[in-house]
DNA sequence: TATTGTTATACTCTATAACTATA
DNA sequence: TATAGTTATAGAGTATAACAATA
């Protein structure tokens, strides 16, 4: 492959993915904004302290301080103390957040849903290979 | 194909498109915030009004105009009269704006293109199918 | 004294409403 | 009177610096 092949896949490749990402954000966004879902995100898989979310999501502490107060407002997220250091607090999704996390993610991937209805099963099949190559590629 | 596996082929694409965009995104962004590229890009291809740019990303006038001004004082748009009718402004890039645009594009896709070169050939062709599927589901 | 979290303050991008200039 | 653009003001996100409570 010529080095202005490779170029050529760089760049598309590359719009193409901000294009998909910009269309599902767009048409799946619901009322939560981009940084508060993405807290419900890592509280997903069990509970961390405000200073762990805001290290994960490179923001400042203060700054996660009033993502999380608003996020608890609303119902999505439970402070707790920690029994052991009285300093930390624990923050956990509760049902209404996680089932909040999962309707945002149905509604996201039901736009690019309908679009892939429309391929045959081996265009389909050259997407998969291509998904877990671009895993492999983006986990670097 | 199964329902079950078109819903994981739907789940894994978004989210690795929305990865690599991140990814693209975090890695390329330059001294120039995203609404600010974004409004370059808008003007690439010729003049546009403030209206017609601030109706195009769905931002509001007076929004757009702060972001104008901006751009305009760092050089890298310019504000004309439009002849025919007072009421409007031109805007156009100047060449510092086109060289600005150029050189983000080149930033973000050496990201992508330093780890498409650890693929095969075989496999950067698998992409090269791949991207030109995406652009048509994501052209709908 | 070091660490966790919050409050105080400021800056940026967003918006709507009010204003100016032109058609 | 209607339209293009800017200015006035407010709301939400970000940040750093200062503070309170605990280890």
């Amino acid at each position: 492959m010529t080095r202005a092949q490779k170029d050529r896949l760089t760049s598309d490749l590359r719009m193409v993915c901000m294009r998909v990402s910009r269309r599902v954000r767009f048409e799946g966004s619901g009322d939560l904004a981009p940084h508060q879902f993405s807290v419900l995100v890592r509280l997903e898989d069990g509970p961390l302290t405000p200073k762990e979310v805001a290290e994960i999501e490179r923001v400042s502490a203060p700054s996660m301080s009033r993502t999380v107060n608003g996020l608890v407002e609303r119902g999505l997220v439970a402070r707790a103390d920690d029994p052991t250091d009285g300093r930390q607090v624990i923050l956990s999704l509760t049902p209404e957040g996680r089932r909040a996390v999962k309707e945002t993610r149905r509604r996201r991937d039901l736009w690019l849903a309908t679009r892939l209805e429309h391929l045959t099963d081996d265009e389909r099949a050259l997407l998969v290979e291509a998904t877990a190559l671009l895993e492999r590629v983006a986990a670097e």
